[in-house]
DNA sequence: AAGCCCAGCAACCGCAGCTCC
DNA sequence: GGGAGCTGCGGTTGCTGGGCT
């Protein structure tokens, strides 16, 4: 695709994986799981980067994965989640069980898109769009920034003014529906990025933070796709203090909350 | 029937962040 | 503290198949 390859190793297959690569892929993580994308290549026997293995058992071979069409409730949350994300499609994943990341971004790109311009909403931003279109004035993205592993509590007390740019044009993703369905009311997302508050009392200390995959159904070990949420191996082990920096908190929602 | 166009999907690449030493 | 190596993420590209002319 014009650019230098990855690895340096020059015999190494591209482009589709053939039905006996996908075999020996299989069998060498089910036998060994996953892990070391960087040997498993040479341990599996396949000409392949550890890259180009751990997309492939990622995005299409992992057993856990949903194939098939993504239903309207899918659609919308995944809107409803890129609203409050951004193109953090790895973190919109994983509150999709089933789904990639690279799915959702594809679909995305291809349908959902399409749908909010349909809508007379800018994708990009999530608001009605300017009369004189969509790409007419550059608006920068979503204002959101949320690092890929950034901490970040997610807090529902009401009602305080979020601090998001939401949906109070009436136009936003988040706010009620054409239907006056209340999918997500007058929202207090209270993003704070920065190092972890466990130790750090805050003013957020009595607003119990929410973790959206606990809210979405990732409830942890047992579920097919606890490993998309590490909520509650956070604190289990040395090694997930990296995760602990990401997901560490969460409460359920009440019931009536909407996120 | 043949060629063209385009949407959708799979895969690649560079980079950022994390862990280990 | 800093460098090296590895992993994961997001953007981008290229292939493929279906629809249209």
């Amino acid at each position: 695709m014009g650019r230098s390859p990855c690895c340096e190793k020059e015999h190494t297959n591209k482009g589709a994986w053939t039905k006996e690569e996908d075999q020996r892929l299989i069998a060498y993580i089910r036998a060994n799981g996953e892990g070391c994308w960087r040997s498993l290549p040479k341990s599996a026997g396949l000409l392949r980067c550890g890259k180009s293995c751990r997309l492939r058992w990622m995005n299409y071979l992992r057993p856990d994965l949903k194939r098939g069409n993504f239903t309207d409730d899918e659609d919308e949350l995944i809107i409803r989640l890129h609203g409050i994300l951004g193109n953090k499609w790895s973190l919109i994943a994983g509150q999709l069980p089933g789904r990639t990341d690279n799915e959702i971004k594809n679909y995305w790109n291809t349908h959902i898109k399409r749908k909010l311009l349909s809508r007379g909403m800018d994708p990009h931003t999530h608001r009605p769009l300017a009369p004189d279109g969509p790409s007419s004035r550059q608006e920068p993205p979503r204002p959101i920034s949320v690092p890929a592993r950034a901490m970040f509590a997610l807090t529902t007390k009401q009602p305080a003014p979020a601090p998001v740019e939401s949906s109070d044009d009436g136009g936003g993703s988040s706010g009620a529906t054409s239907t006056g369905e209340p999918r997500c009311p007058d929202l207090n997302l209270d993003l704070s990025v920065g190092p972890p508050a466990a130790d750090t009392p805050t003013s957020h200390s009595q607003q119990q933070p929410v973790c959206l995959c606990y809210h979405l159904g990732f409830r942890g070990a047992g579920d097919a796709t606890a490993t998309a949420c590490s909520c509650r191996q956070a604190d289990s082990s040395a090694s997930a203090q990296s995760q602990a920096a990401g997901f560490r908190y969460f409460r359920p929602l009440e019931e009536g909350q909407y996120i």
